[in-house]
DNA sequence: CGTTCGGTGGGTAAAAGTGGGTAAAAATCC
DNA sequence: GGATTTTTACCCACTTTTACCCACCGAACG
């Protein structure tokens, strides 16, 4: 099971083309096999899943029910954006050029470790993000670790 | 389970990396295989967990449903800051760049040990932390040990 | 008084991140 | 359908960072 963590300020070359940091290579489980599927994120982002969690995302979506509004919404969102990838010789991937325009994504990048999947961000973006959020990193945390401790 | 105690002040080299003390090294569990997940502390300061403390926080994180908005951000705070980290040849580990910065680290740490975490100071942060108390050592220890025996 | 252990320093080979040329593949256009 | 352009994928190259190794010194210990 992979568990991304940690975030990265890297460079997109003039080919659209991101590393996905050694650390995160490391936590792939073999099954994802290298490839991945790139979407659309619920933020202006975009959500990149090794193909194992990938796996997964779509079981969710087949239990959905596709007579209400929202879970058909839902479906679209993630699918309608759904490409495959596969790492380059370099371990890096192309992202396509739509996603790119949706996150707002130029020549800098904000790689984020997001448990399940792996976020990209253009900076600016995931700065507006965090200014419009009404808690901080403190809260949060406290939030987590006490739960954490059995409480 | 890990059980850290006692402070120490050591020195970070130029590569950025500290000594985990020889007592800290022998209470480490075996399960947690001389790794570690290093991340941004509550205070300017770094927490240093073992990988078996540390999955029990990763465990609180994997229950969060990541269709929710705010769980997202959740999600996004808890693990932006943190990052794998082994012990060398030497027992040493590597602190990142960006919490160094971000506790306000140079040359010289203070290392806490703090029951399930190690933390990492600047020797002069630590000291402005226990000069901002309120309460002093003593109210504080009676509250704790007062909660303990059940009163 | 030699030997081990704990803390510190640093050289060097390997890995990671970045850039770009070129050929195959795909899309587009007479 | 065939030619042209665009896109994609694969390869090679460079720079920086990291990881691994060896080495030193002082303190503790037998």
């Amino acid at each position: 099971m992979s568990s991304f963590k940690g975030s990265y300020h890297y460079t997109v070359d003039s080919k659209g083309r991101i590393n996905v940091p050694a650390k995160m290579r490391k936590n792939l489980s073999p099954e994802a096999n290298s490839g991945f599927v790139i979407t659309r994120g619920f933020e202006p982002c975009i959500f990149v899943y090794p193909n194992d969690e990938w796996a997964k995302r779509e079981t969710e979506i087949g239990k959905l029910q596709q007579t209400k509004p929202e879970d058909r919404f839902f479906t679209r969102m993630l699918l309608q954006y759904a490409t495959d990838a596969e790492l380059d010789g370099q371990y890096r991937i192309a992202l396509p050029k739509e996603l790119m325009q949706y996150a707002n994504i130029k020549g800098e990048v904000f790689i984020l470790g997001a448990y399940d999947r792996i976020e990209v961000w253009a900076p600016e973006e995931f700065q507006k993000y965090l200014d419009a959020q009404q808690k901080d990193y403190l809260t949060v945390a406290s939030t987590v670790f006490d739960a954490a401790n059995g409480e």
